[in-house]
RNA sequence: GGAGGCGUCGGAUAGUGGUCAAUUCCAAGGGAUUGCUAAUCCCUGGCCCGUAAGGGCCCCGUGGGUUCAAAUCCCACCGCCUCCGCCA
């Protein structure tokens, strides 16, 4: 979340950050609206307050008269009048601050949707085939490695079930990359898989990614990755600039309800409700250059368990229009998917 | 599921209605000072108004309540601990 100052004193570059962004800037001019309206009460019930404390304190020895005890408990109405205002217009405030959008840092490329992303890098020969090559899902189910006849009957759409040498592929190459980045110096962590709905406000994923998560009846969501657990690590802590980089990689299962895809990508056990995944992430220092340093870091590890399964991939900066609306700025990794002819993702990597 | 206990400034602790933003010790960061291996002293929560000086409000797990006045009394919730039961 932005701070309000920043707000206030940058309204104008912001609103086109977010029209970068392909999202409204109206809410720059009602989140400052509302601001104002908010200090003013503040102003009112503090200057009451401010009267209640002078008359308790002139108060404090011996027996208070009537007239002085009567004198208090009207004070007291008159907050009661114009508290339950400030909470309504802090709420407002609130709904409205979690709604503006992070400006995109300034390189990062103009674009109204995907079409605007751009590639920055291209690595790994593409294979050539003298027959059409299958899918990989079609020789998985060939070959007995999976099942997603079955696990549809059981589960609903978009549900599978790995089976044989598959089982352990999966394993071997989770377990792959959190050595790898273990290797690295990253703190390895398993993660709670359900969090409080504070922690998903907190890392940015709600309000906007509110449809895309399952919930509990006790108010729970399910993580759709371990970001949100491991940016969530250090609530409420005060960080020694000392201690980071902060460096983490976590590995979970990750739930998704991918509202808004029917019928998109609906073989190849490409866009799941559940699927593993290693996940890095860093706390490091507020400052833009040494982030985006970092971000370049991050975008190498991936790179670097790619090359080494000798995969080809490019490397997609994506454009302001297709990027979360808090992200600064963001790396999509795509990999080569030989049955379908083209890549596609399979990793991701942005700082906030 | 039942019974009981606990929750105070980064950590540990004192505080049972006004003298409390709150005691003491430790840690961390910043500053001052000193030639004897480090020591001593000072400072360090958030917000609102104000160019500033300064003024004010809030902050003792969270939210309500009682009271002229709440860390302190009452209620609910959350978290932690102990015992019993249940489950495995």
């Amino acid at each position: 979340m932005l701070d309000i100052k920043y707000i206030r004193e940058n309204a104008a570059s912001l609103k086109k950050a977010i029209t970068a962004k392909q999202l409204n800037p109206k809410i720059v001019d009602e989140v400052i609206r509302v601001d104002g309206d908010r200090r003013k009460l503040i102003g009112s019930v503090e200057e009451l307050r401010q009267q209640i404390n002078e008359h308790a304190a002139g108060l404090k020895s011996g027996q208070p008269s009537a007239e002085a005890i009567a004198k208090g408990r009207q004070l007291k109405e008159k907050l009661k009048d114009i508290e339950p205002q400030l909470a309504q217009v802090e709420k407002a405030f609130l709904d409205l601050m979690y709604q503006v959008p992070n400006p995109a840092a300034e390189d990062v490329p103009f674009g109204r949707d995907e079409t605007g992303n751009q590639e920055v890098k291209k690595w790994g020969e593409i294979p050539k085939f003298d027959f059409q090559p299958k899918t990989h899902d079609e020789i998985m189910e060939a070959l007995d490695l999976l099942d997603t006849k079955r696990a549809v009957r059981i589960a609903g759409n978009r549900a599978f079930f790995t089976k044989n040498d598959l089982v352990l592929l999966e394993y071997a190459v989770l377990t792959y990359a959190l050595k790898h980045m273990i290797f690295k110096g990253f703190t390895p962590l398993t993660v709670p898989w359900m969090v409080n709905e504070d922690a998903m406000w907190g890392t940015g994923y709600f309000p906007w990614g509110q449809e895309d998560h399952y919930k509990t009846q006790d108010d729970q969501s399910l993580i759709g990755t371990a970001e949100v657990p491991l940016t969530a690590y250090r609530k409420d802590e005060i960080l020694n600039e000392k201690d980071l980089p902060e460096k983490m990689v976590g590995i979970s299962p990750c739930f998704r309800r991918e509202v808004g895809t029917y019928g998109k990508d609906t073989k190849g056990i490409f866009r799941l409700h559940q699927f593993n995944k290693v996940e890095q992430v860093v706390y490091t220092v507020a400052d833009e250059a040494v982030t985006r340093e970092m971000h370049d870091a991050l975008l190498g590890n991936s790179e670097e368990l790619l090359q080494a399964l000798k995969l080809p991939y490019h490397v997609l900066l994506m454009c302001t229009g297709d990027m979360g609306a808090g992200q600064r700025r963001k790396y999509d990794i795509e990999t080569w998917f030989p049955g379908q002819g083209k890549y596609r993702e399979t990793h991701s990597d942005s700082y906030f």
